[in-house]
DNA sequence: AGCACGCCGACT
DNA sequence: GTCGGCGTGCTC
């Protein structure tokens, strides 16, 4: 008899596969459903892979036990997209599937939410009630309350526990009866969001929405689409209004934000616009409890909710019928996931589109490299917003050299260029508002001298050498090449040759000697660690109760302050000579970011960068605001030193709280990959990563670099099955990786 | 010979 | 992950 049996992977670090029979009671049991299987002599638990003929083998299959899930929670388009991010970043497919599952979905108990509630079922009559009104008072009081209630009231309403009795014994003389009601867990339930209408579009918007909501032709799939918006143009209302279109025609619709807590503004936006659906929207985001994110989750798949927003891990929720998808601040590293599986949520999004068939619209004001070389390959379609709303004007950027003012301020510390000193003077003086960035990822150090701005660098990768303290050398982080430490400046000589650098804290002690007139307030991670801190902070600088916000990264992305016409960006050094190839094109994005935050209102802004190498392109185009300008040239860079997008650069690190360890088990990972290497992979030595230590952890890492990313994952994920770590180190291996330290 | 312990491979 | 087979080595 021909009988049908599932490919089941099974839960656990196993990554077993194997075939059930499917026996008939069970009914449908589609790809994607979670099921209970007998595995040896007990029981698991797993997902079904595939369904099919069952395979010839010499033993008899066993039957799955039942479904976990009357229906499947994956759809067969996750499924695919699973399938291939196991692949691409060389991941366990049992680890995808957790991804792809919410933990809380994905375990076998459910876990709906419920209530107590009191139904009215009879009345008793007048004289019953009498009597009831004597000898038992507090069921007369329930009773009425209920009847009050239209014959329905929530346990917790009449007092919770206190009154269980009474109910049981209302129940037993069969005039109410207690059930159980699922209530919804909702995130936002204690918010009210006004609903606005669409804005009316200027030309450029215009264009852009009715591009996005052109229809492919007949057999075609719609690319997907790069939305290069200067910042102020007015990208998300282009967003709001093409997704209204897709709803409206009874699809649904995603849209991913960087960050939840560092986006309010964008969720805000959306919420209120679709206030009068509120009850189709799930925000996604890495703060819902356990129980919210369920009810979320099971939303979606329900087809309750239509409109999704959220961080990353938001581009597996299981929308059905997707018309679009909103990727906003496409260039983010957020997207970037830093745990197995280590995805970027954008790159998903777009395979998720093409696989749903739907259109794509990526966002940002400063494209990855990534994302714009594909448009100039044709693979996307490129739509420009060049105009700020409202007619406002883009920010003056001036450029200070800092080598000039260090050599004002002879003997101090440089962190207040004469003009930007003078420009918060006259700003605050109208009442205006400053915000000062300083990016203070600089504990990689690059040796850097004052006098030339001169930084060393590695010949052969073009990216700054890293000071390691230890042994007194310069290592190069992408191939591992090794210098001893100059004593004086290569290029000038000068024996001033230093690290550099200064934290925020210093700057406040500055500013608050120069400016004691005005309020000041710090926003970094010391001092916004209090919950709501952030929230409370920005409140008050919008209520103009704060002069001078002096921030890192957290002030700048997306805050929208009228008021605010001067941004001085104190070191824009800090994050260029870090041994990273794509710190160029970090230091532009910021500065055009931090640079936006400036004139968003009626007056004009005004942005100094202070640098000492302030010839750099990325700081140069970024103050002509010339973004393809950039683009290209630093293409151009990427190419001729092979970096992404021509190439995939993978990093394979250890990490052991014995430093040996880590450092003797990459060399072994080093020896056996070097052993077979394919011909397209290139291969740079162990060391120690910039941040030697990290967690109490030690950490070692391997740039690996080739054409085919899922070559390089295959190659990498095989050697590692064959060499197993020593039980007191961890492996990672970062496809496509961001972040290398 | 009898039994505790730990490694290693199989699990459909 | 977890079970159980089996080899090692120690004890009765």
């Amino acid at each position: 008899m021909e009988m049908n049996a599932a490919k089941v992977l099974i839960d656990g670090p196993s990554e077993l596969v194997f075939d059930y029979a499917i026996p008939e009671s069970l009914g449908e049991v589609a790809v994607g459903c979670r099921v209970r299987i007998p595995l040896r002599n007990r029981n698991s638990t797993g997902t079904v892979l595939e369904v099919g003929p069952a395979p010839q083998t010499n033993f008899t299959l066993r039957p799955l036990h039942s479904l976990i899930d009357p229906e499947p929670l994956i759809t067969p388009n996750l499924m695919k997209l699973g399938k291939w991010l196991s692949e691409y970043y060389g991941t366990p497919m049992e680890q995808v599937m957790r991804a792809l599952l919410p933990e809380s979905v994905r375990q076998d108990a459910h876990s709906e939410k419920t209530r107590k509630v009191v139904v009215l079922e009879s009345m008793p009559d007048e004289e019953a009630l009498e009597k009831l009104k004597k000898r038992a008072p507090k069921q007369h009081v329930i009773l009425t309350l209920v009847k009050a209630a239209a014959g329905q009231i929530s346990l917790a309403d009449l007092g919770g526990g206190s009154v269980t009795a009474s109910v049981k014994s209302l129940e037993k003389k069969g005039f109410v009866s207690l059930k159980s009601e699922a209530v919804r867990r909702d995130p936002d339930q204690d918010q009210e969001f006004m609903e606005t209408s669409p804005l009316k579009l200027n030309a450029e918007q215009e264009v852009a929405l009715t591009e996005i909501l052109k229809e492919p032709k007949e057999g075609e799939t719609k690319k997907p689409i790069l939305l290069h918006g200067v910042t102020g143009s007015g990208k998300t209302e282009v967003y709001l209004q093409a997704v209204q279109h897709h709803v409206d025609q009874g699809k649904s619709a995603l849209i991913l934000v960087p960050e939840i807590s560092l986006t309010p503004q964008t969720v805000q936006r959306f919420k209120s616009r679709f206030a009068a659906l509120q009850d189709q929207v799930a925000v996604l985001h890495s703060h819902l409890s356990q129980g919210e994110r369920f009810d979320e989750w099971h939303r979606i798949r329900k087809g309750e909710a239509k409109i999704v927003i959220g961080a990353r891990s938001a581009i597996f929720a299981p929308l059905k019928n997707l018309g679009i998808i909103v990727v906003d601040e496409e260039h983010e590293n957020t997207y970037k996931q830093e745990t197995s599986p280590r995805y970027h949520g954008r790159d998903i999004a777009v395979l998720r589109a093409h696989l749903e068939s739907c259109c794509i619209v990526l966002g940002s004001a400063t494209p990855s490299l990534e994302t714009y070389q594909n448009t100039l390959k044709g693979k996307y379609t490129l739509l420009n917003m060049t105009q700020r709303v409202d007619n406002q004007t883009m920010p003056i950027i001036r450029v200070m050299d800092m080598k000039i003012e260090a050599q004002k301020q002879k003997g101090r510390l440089a962190i207040l260029s004469d003009k930007l000193r003078v420009s918060m003077e006259a700003k605050l003086k109208e009442g205006e508002q400053v915000i000062l960035f300083l990016n203070r990822r600089g504990f990689a150090r690059a040796l850097q001298c004052p006098p030339c701005g001169h930084v060393c660098e590695c010949q052969h990768c073009a990216i700054p050498l890293t000071y390691h303290r230890g042994d007194e050398r310069l290592i190069c982080h992408m191939c591992g090449y090794q210098t001893i430490t100059p004593n004086k400046c290569p290029a000038c000589g000068d024996k001033a040759i230093k690290l550099q650098g200064y934290g925020t804290e210093k700057v406040e002690e500055v500013i608050r000697k120069v400016f004691p007139q005005s309020r000041i307030a710090r926003i970094d991670t010391d001092t916004m660690r209090r919950k709501n801190a952030l929230r409370d902070t920005l409140a008050k600088f919008k209520a103009k109760k704060i002069d001078i916000i002096i921030g890192t990264q957290m002030i700048a992305k997306g805050l929208h302050f009228p008021n605010v016409t001067l941004v001085g960006i104190l070191n824009a050094d800090l994050g260029l000579h870090v041994p990273d190839f794509r710190a160029g094109e970090r230091t532009f994005q910021l500065i055009t970011q931090v640079a936006g935050r400036a004139g968003r209102g009626e007056l004009e802004g005004e942005v100094v960068i202070q640098t000492f190498t302030p010839h750099s392109p990325s700081i140069q185009f970024a103050r002509h605001h010339d973004y393809v300008g950039y683009a290209e040239q630093e293409l151009q860079f990427r190419g001729q030193f092979g970096y992404p997008p021509f190439t995939h650069v993978a990093m394979l690190g250890t990490r052991s709280t014995h430093e040996r360890r880590a450092e003797f088990t990459l060399q072994n990972l080093h020896k056996r990959l070097k052993a077979n290497l394919p011909a397209q992979i290139e291969m740079g030595e162990p060391m120690p990563s910039p941040l030697t230590k990290a967690h109490g952890q030690y950490r070692y890492q391997l740039m690996l670099k080739s054409n085919s990313a899922r070559g390089l994952s295959q190659y990498v994920a095989r050697v590692l099955k064959q060499t197993p770590p020593p039980e007191d180190v961890i492996v990672v291996f970062d496809m496509d990786a961001m972040s290398f330290f």
